[in-house]
DNA sequence: CATATTTTGGAATGATTATTCCAGTACAAA
DNA sequence: TTTGTACTGGAATAATCATTCCAAAATATG
């Protein structure tokens, strides 16, 4: 009996990530995302909501599909170190390359954190959380292979590798001089040696 | 026989850079700053223009003062890694102490940069070369001073530490275990060793 | 005191904000 | 064809936005 659903679901918050993603919450309008998303205002409201939990949906996402996305990367080399590399140079590739400037959705909504008790702040915590348990993972384990000398403080490298990696989100944003970013990546990656 | 002004401009100045600091360009109002600048808001038109101006004049206070007081904490420590370990710990300090988490007023800048015509995306790549550059005069000196070993990319080590500097706004942001974050500082300033 | 200027509070403007609502249309299944 | 649901366009709402303006009050100097 129903009229089925004519839009995909999955497309619509795929756009609403995307312009979510490039100019955050507060300069995104819902006339921006009635625009941009292609369906009617009444059927955003009805099918997402509202604004906010457009953005939670739309946030989620991207951490989701990131997290994933870092994940195969790390593991398409052979070493924790090829991975990190190849980590970054994707990084920087998509940060250089990008006309849109956007950036990193997390580190973009990190910087709009206010007060400590912003409602996303444990999110953000459960994602840095994650991610840094994962490169500790990887180098506990090329501990093991040998890959790496053993009696290293493997937690602070793990959180090193955080924060150079959120750092490259807002380098590469402003510079656009691959070679010195690479450059920046092989200094650092010497550490793994 | 006019009246004299009865606030004090720089005073004013300071407040607004603290409120744009915290809550960044669009989530401030006008009605924001009025509330907190304690002045009226034909007061603030006249002084200052309007948001934008006052955004542009509290941005360039913030730069202006935060290079000063880099400068001098590097120059206050002896030798180059000393200096670089001042600098990020203090970094370190202030982001896990401050309740209102407002991070660096120059990277939450960066992360709202929209598209390669943004206004501001030249400011930055200013600001960045200008700190880059002053890591790296210190660390050509320290080479000379025989305090660094000779033959290093120095240009590539002024940018990973200028990347690192910028990541740990956003990790010091998320994370308040502090000593984590001094483990990586050590980690990468075992690089100047 | 008189005067020139600043500051003030508030009103007014006009645009934009998020959200709600509704009447009309489209459409798939019974 | 009937019916239930989903979409559409647009109107309506009420709040907030940045900005302009004005008349009144304050005040330092001549």
């Amino acid at each position: 009996m129903p009229r089925v659903k004519q839009f995909n679901e999955e497309e619509v918050l795929h756009k609403a990530m995307e312009l979510f993603w490039r100019k955050g919450f507060h300069a995104t309008s819902m006339q921006d995302l009635i625009d941009t998303l292609g369906i009617n205002r009444a059927s955003l409201y009805d099918t997402f909501g509202g604004k906010q939990q457009l953005f939670d949906r739309a946030f989620t996402n991207y951490k989701e599909i990131s997290r994933k996305r870092m994940i195969a990367i790390l593991e398409s080399e052979s070493t924790v170190k090829d991975g990190f590399r190849k980590l970054f140079q994707l990084a920087i590739d998509e940060a250089v390359s990008d006309s849109d400037k956007k950036g990193c959705f997390v580190v973009n909504t990190t910087t709009a954190i206010d007060g400590s008790d912003d409602p996303y702040l444990p999110i953000l915590q459960e994602n840095k959380a994650f991610i840094e348990d994962t490169f500790y993972q990887l180098l506990v384990n090329a501990e093991k292979n040998g890959e790496l000398k053993k009696g290293r403080d493997l937690k602070s490298m793990a959180a090193l590798l955080f924060t150079y990696y959120n750092g490259l989100q807002i380098s590469a944003k402003v510079d656009t001089d691959k070679n010195k970013l690479l450059g920046s990546v092989a200094q650092l990656l010497q550490l793994l040696d």
